[in-house]
DNA sequence: CTGTTTACGTCAGCCTTGTTGACTTTCCAA
DNA sequence: TTGGAAAGTCAACAAGGCTGACGTAAACAG
């Protein structure tokens, strides 16, 4: 393997992409976009007094409801003392409901309220207003191009994470 | 509105690539992906008892030898206060070196020393690894689409910045 | 020459968000 | 029934952002 993968037609076998002056530029790209990524709901939750710790909950919590404490710290990759700290300002602003597990007791099922769900339709419209624009400049092709080596950009575990909530509905 | 863009010839029209759920996996992308591409230096840098702030001085600084303290504060977007931590135990540390401007003695030019340079090379070959592979798994094309989808994502101020070291030699 | 601006450094103090360690409560298995 | 493992909470510390205030030296404008 190694011969460049799908190795399309574009850059053909000459390896030009994989230069290191390439490579340092793709990290750069990397560093710059991810500012721009992020600075939209910064904004949102700087006014409000939280941040991205708090953004990163609730958008996980709102993709899995009803997920236990521990699931999230998996996604998260933080400590449970951690994830704890903003989990806790979220419940009491009534962000966030933690509900005690029916089954196992020593479980927390974690929901958002109305006003959570609110919050998290403002942060994930902030962000997608960003990338459809960049997806709308870039186009179909490139859009796929760039899932695909963000995807193998992926430490496998984490990968893992990312593939089990399935594109669109399916 | 919104007809579109560029709009290639894969996806065509039918902005498919540009549903709700499309861009929900553009966002979660860009989260576990970035937490990949940091987690390599991350290791060799706490080795060393540095963070990723050192990291990113670093490598600035090697980017645009004899940079001033000012111009490397409009890369990174943080204060000077916060900069200057950094850069102090850098120094200390003998990993940088801050030279008195010439022309303008107000000034202060950022080199690397050799152990500087030890350390940023062992950190961008790190980074450069994961991202060799992820270019190679996924192929030029890909590689091309992801810098442009990465480039439209950032606030116009940082692309300049970006584009201001241009690719490799040319 | 004088006053202002610029570039840089520093001290002090705050906040968020990561960490480890110690502790309860609950579950489960021997 | 008892002991360990698992889930979650509390406490304390560190990194690295931030603001504000201040100091110094050099440059520059009048």
């Amino acid at each position: 393997m190694a011969e460049g993968g799908g190795a399309g037609s574009a850059g053909g076998e000459n390896l030009l992409f994989l230069t290191d002056e390439q490579l340092r530029k793709g990290i750069e790209a990397m560093f710059f976009a991810y500012r721009g990524f992020t600075a939209d709901p910064d904004r949102i939750l700087e006014a409000r007094g939280y941040g991205r710790a708090h953004h990163r909950a609730i958008h996980f919590i709102n993709r899995q409801e009803g997920q236990t404490v521990n699931t999230l710290l998996a996604m998260l990759g933080v400590t449970k003392q951690s994830l704890n700290r903003v989990l806790r300002t979220l419940i009491e602003d009534g962000l966030v409901e933690s509900r005690v597990g029916r089954k196992d007791k020593r479980e927390r099922h974690l929901f958002l309220t109305e006003a959570g769900r609110a919050l998290e339709r403002s942060l994930t419209e902030a962000q997608r207003g960003r990338m459809r624009a960049a997806y709308r400049t870039a186009g179909p092709e490139a859009v796929a191009g760039f899932r695909q080596v963000l995807e193998a950009m992926m430490d496998p575990d984490l990968r893992r994470h990312y593939q089990s909530m399935k594109d669109g509905g399916s």
